[in-house]
DNA sequence: TGACTTTCATACCGAATGGTATGATAATAA
DNA sequence: TTATTATCATACCATTCGGTATGAAAGTCA
């Protein structure tokens, strides 16, 4: 399932070892989310997981493995909780668009969500795969839930439910990012929840 | 008007002297925009810039103000060309934002622009400071132009104009982030102009 | 021309990097 | 218990890092 072999196998660890293998991740995550790829050592990591270097290099290949390991557990994490039955068709439109919007606004909230998204944003040169996937495991799959809603439940003003889809999606994600990672919470804050509203009357009308 | 003094002055340099500096600007500006701050070695943008490394430390005071000073330039560079009287109060709504869509579609395939977003969001946690200069120098004027438009030409759907700033300009950054930066193009390809047509018509409505 | 400044080439510095070797200690499994 | 495996501590490796020193060559300007 996994792109790439960067680690060994999961399968037939102690639960001994088993444990040390999450610690190294979860210092690994804390450490890669907050200074990047290459502003990571692994000595840096090592320290933060409570672990001697060479326990890692016995569970990763390389530190490039290690990265990857990471950020792709995290963006598949990230893809169930997505899907946790957020979508119902039978709820009408305006209700179902203020509980997705509800989902985004969660995820504003939730720093390693928005670390998570501004990783892989900026080490989409350096890490390609690592963007692929994020489109192919995120993005793709909530344009297409999106669309089958409203192919279920049309609305007068929706004639392209795909360009829809990433209009609401896009403004949500595009307001986290000025908000969370540009610093607009600081210097020019606005409630996600005014977009938001604003939005679904534009695509579902006043009324 | 820099944030801060990570250059000598810029003032009373010879012709000479000058050539070597925006010499050193043009390189550093490649290796830093593919790279990434930490990604990114002195002896790498020396060699790309033709120059030695002694020549670039007597430009700049240390690797820091090099990468400050580029990427403070790139982003007030980018706000004069954003305001080459783009928004015209005398012109319609429909034409208005389809002019505007115009220049994000230009931007999409501007890979300098691409790479400078890229870059200021990978490294907003590292450097704060830039991404706060892009946030009051981007972001800020140009929603408050956007609204300043529709206070001139209210718009009957148009009820909070700065919302409707958000929804309009985030949509089209975001489509540029996930077609270009998160490999979208390549994996999910969808035209910015059917994403701005749709977002036309929800805005003013599609008669 | 000559005085001066800047860039050149090259070599160097201490510190940090990713990654490895060794041998002792501790946990697991028989 | 014993045999095995994994983690420990520590030291080490070659390479690269940001940044500096020195002195020669080349540009500027009087």
């Amino acid at each position: 399932m996994s792109l790439t072999a960067n680690d060994t196998s999961k399968e037939g660890l102690s639960a001994y070892s088993k444990a040390k293998r999450d610690q190294i991740i979860r210092g690994a995550i804390e450490v890669f989310l907050q200074f990047g790829y290459e502003g990571t050592s692994m000595n840096r990591v090592a320290e933060r997981a409570g672990v001697i270097k060479q326990t890692i290099y016995s569970h990763f290949n390389d530190k490039e493995g290690l990265f990857t390991a990471i950020i792709e557990s995290l963006t598949l994490a990230h893809v169930k909780e997505q899907f946790g039955g957020t979508i119902d068709m039978n709820v009408p439109p305006r209700q179902m668009l203020k509980t997705l919007a509800k989902v985004f606004a969660g995820r504003q909230k939730d720093p390693s969500y928005v670390a998570l998204l501004r990783t892989v944003i900026g080490e989409s040169s350096r890490f390609p795969e690592l963007a692929r996937l994020y489109t192919n495991a995120v993005i793709r799959p909530g344009i297409k839930l999106f669309c089958e809603y409203f192919a279920v439940n049309p609305s007068p003003r929706i004639k392209d439910p795909e360009a829809i889809a990433r209009i609401f999606c896009g403004t949500l994600v595009n307001h986290i990012m000025t908000q969370e990672v540009l610093y607009g919470s600081e210097l020019f804050p606005f409630q996600m929840e005014r977009t938001a509203d604003t939005l679904i009357d534009l695509i579902l009308g006043s009324d």
